[in-house]
RNA sequence: UUCCGAGUAGUCCAACUUGGUUAGGAUAGCAGGUUGUGGCCCUGCUGAUCCGGAUUCAAAUUCCGGCUCGGAACCCA
């Protein structure tokens, strides 16, 4: 019987492997960098942890259950509700900003699709207890160092960026009957068919006219415009500042889930639109109030590993892994040789791959260069009575000998 | 949950249209040629029709259901 890996999930053998770890170095490095300090969460929680913010509905979507003491838990969807319960219950003697990142493995009951699975890894990074712009143009700095340590570019990819609160001005200003149904038009945009977009704008908003006329509009273009309807955007336009009009684009239609987000938003897309978000997320100033904590503001955001990879994959920017190993090679009866020259290499921080194989010396070069190994030490039955190990570098052919 | 497409050795592909010998090739793996110098080459071996049912003398091939994969809708925290 043959047993298949459960849907949406995926084998990572050494190679794909490396691959992750790739992928997590360049996270920790670059948040590292910025003092951002590693946690970790549990993979289960209690259900309600999820459901509090989100409803009911969204058990729908998670992998729930009873536990044999009759409780309701899943495992993790997200981390942001996890983080908030840490600040919850630990906050309070921790200085503030807290500055963290995480790199959970989370599970979705969905059925995959392009850039979706089951189980993935997304990065996660937050600033708490401080609510000057700069934490978000921290967050959003720690995002795009995060892009350009996989080696991409702002010719790569965009940032686009949006406020909450701008949203509400116009909803105002222009006179929108629903809210809430407004906000998920927005939402799908993107999505839709350009008259089917305006139809319904036309059923929402009082001066529809002059809403599409701001959708037309970029960069200063749009800023102005804003300013002269009655808009404050100084908050945003200080993140256009800092960071560069080269990375940010102000997009009206980026809103994210209606669940905690509370002014700036943003996404980042590829140039060429052919994947999903890169990585997104917000300002959540409620949502540790809402959970039982202290009036905390909070800005972070998530970047999920598959889309990245794709992304990586489709530029041809996922690295070639050298092995630094060195690999030993035996002929004849020497292992107990073989092993002091392995526990001298090793103490000395070098990686060694010791032969195990019956194999000829042939089939041991093979072996070793099939796990990228370079650099080979023979050690045979007769060079040793001699005192020597031959050293080889298998991509030049070249050996010398080298005391044993 | 809904819709579309696809499932043949570890991987890639052929045979399916028009049912009919032992399901063929490439590559990878293992062994040998060649147990002290690999990568080339040669020989041999291992290894597959996703699962279940139907039709039929006969199913990889046709039909139905399921499962998985890919894509899309919904949703996207």
């Amino acid at each position: 019987m043959m047993i298949q890996g459960y849907i949406g999930t995926r084998d990572f053998l050494p190679n794909d492997w490396k691959i992750m770890n790739y992928l997590f170095d360049v996270w920790k490095k670059s948040s590292n960098s910025m003092g951002f300090e590693e946690y970790e969460a549990p993979i289960i929680e209690d259900v309600k942890l999820f459901t509090a913010k989100s409803g009911e509905e969204i058990k729908n979507q998670l992998f729930w259950f009873k536990d044999k003491g009759d409780r309701d838990v899943c495992l993790r969807a997200e981390l942001t509700p996890q983080l908030a319960r840490y600040i919850v219950n630990y906050g309070k003697a921790i200085k503030k900003p807290i500055k963290w990142f995480s790199m959970p493995r989370l599970f979705r009951y969905e059925k995959p699709q392009k850039g979706r699975l089951r189980e993935f890894f997304q990065f996660n990074a937050d600033i708490i207890g401080e609510e000057s712009i700069y934490s978000t143009i921290e967050i959003i700095s720690l995002a795009i160092k995060i892009l350009e340590g996989f080696n991409l570019t702002n010719k790569d990819f965009k940032v686009k960026i949006n406020s909450r609160k701008i949203i509400d001005s116009l909803i105002k200003i222009l006179g929108v009957n629903d809210s809430l149904a407004f906000y998920l038009l927005l939402d799908k945009k993107s999505k839709m068919e350009e008259k089917d977009f305006l139809k319904e704008l036309k059923i929402l908003v009082t001066d529809y006219k002059r809403l599409l006329q701001l959708l037309s509009l970029k960069g200063n273009e749009l800023f102005d415009e804003l300013k002269n309807i009655g808009v404050n955007i100084d908050r945003i336009k200080s993140v256009f500042e800092i960071i560069g009009y080269d990375y940010l684009e102000l997009d009206l239609s980026i809103i994210r889930g209606l669940d905690y987000y509370t002014d700036i938003v943003f996404e980042a897309f590829d140039t060429k639109n052919e994947f999903r978000a890169i990585f997104g997320g917000g300002e959540y100033n409620n949502l540790i109030k809402d959970l039982g904590g202290d009036n905390l503001p909070a800005v972070g955001f998530g970047m999920g590993d598959t889309v990245l990879l794709e992304l990586l994959k489709s530029k041809k920017l996922l690295p070639e892994f050298v092995n630094d190993s060195v690999f030993l090679a035996t002929i004849g009866d020497c292992y107990k040789d073989a092993l002091k020259i392995k526990n001298k290499l090793i103490s000395k921080g070098i990686n060694v791959d010791l032969n195990v194989s019956n194999k000829n010396l042939s089939k041991q070069f093979q072996y070793a260069e099939s796990k990228g190994i370079n650099t080979v030490y023979i050690i045979g039955e007769q060079d040793l009575k001699n005192g020597i190990i031959v050293k080889k570098d298998l991509k030049t052919g070249k050996e010398e000998k080298i005391k044993a």
